[in-house]
DNA sequence: AATCCTTGCAACCGCCAATAC
DNA sequence: AGTATTGGCGGTTGCAAGGAT
């Protein structure tokens, strides 16, 4: 009566870790009605969670296919160089390693290799000027300038290090041209090409004299 | 042995875009 | 066309475990 109902469609959902059983009933209820329509699934499995919630557990831990434990080298190589090209758009690059999520990733990133790369960093500061200046991405561009941003930061890259300036590298370059980054072509060959462009190239910190 | 500190990771939050109604 | 709902993303937080003191 005095302690009246506030907001009766107002509900109060589990937080928290997941339990063994919660898991099995998730992974029951998207067996039959499919990874989709998050909230009426959770009902349906009969969880007392919200839709973001199972999705997130579903998508980071009890989906197939997953891989779990620790990077490989070459998949840590392979963060450090999207990380490089994309900057924080982790779905992107988890997209780039099967089995790895953007969680996960961002995990790894922010508890291994920041670190790393800031002690690379600083190490390379105060030697010589031989080592890799990384482009970073401060702001989110808009998706407009999206592609132009990735282009251009890895010219600033390839351009600084001398890394991947292969005569295909080169050859896309001079493709670009400056007054018109709206042109379709260049939004086409956009992050896959230079993906696998600086792929071919093995990761390298210090960077070999250029005479 | 107890306490404090650091680390790593799972999960939550807020925002935005896409889709449904 | 406008509003509500859903899905997806990146940033951040909370907590358990292990290490240091």
């Amino acid at each position: 009566m005095a302690s009246e109902k506030q907001e009766p469609t107002a509900r109060e959902f589990v937080k928290g870790k997941w339990t063994t059983q919660e898991d099995e009933k998730l992974t029951e209820a998207i067996a039959v009605h499919g990874a989709k329509k998050w909230n009426s699934l959770a009902s349906k499995a009969g969880l007392n969670r919200n839709g973001k919630s199972c999705r997130l557990r579903w998508v980071n831990y009890l989906r197939p296919n997953l891989k779990r434990g620790d990077m490989s080298d070459q998949e840590e190589d392979m963060i450090i160089r999207l990380h490089k090209l994309l900057g924080n758009r982790w779905s992107l690059i988890a997209g780039r390693l099967p089995g790895r999520t953007d969680n996960e990733i961002k995990n790894y990133w922010n508890t291994h290799l920041s670190k790393k790369i800031n002690q690379k960093e600083k190490q390379s500061s105060n030697g010589s000027n031989s080592t890799i200046q990384i482009p970073t991405v401060d702001e989110k561009p808009s998706v407009a300038d999206d592609d132009r941003k990735v282009h251009v930061e890895m010219k600033q890259e390839c351009l600084s290090s001398g890394v991947g300036t292969s005569a295909a590298l080169i050859k896309k370059e001079v493709m670009i041209d400056p007054e018109d980054y709206s042109n379709t072509n260049i939004n086409n060959i956009d992050v896959d090409d230079f993906f696998n462009l600086l792929h071919k190239e093995p990761l390298s910190w210090e960077v070999p004299q250029i005479p």
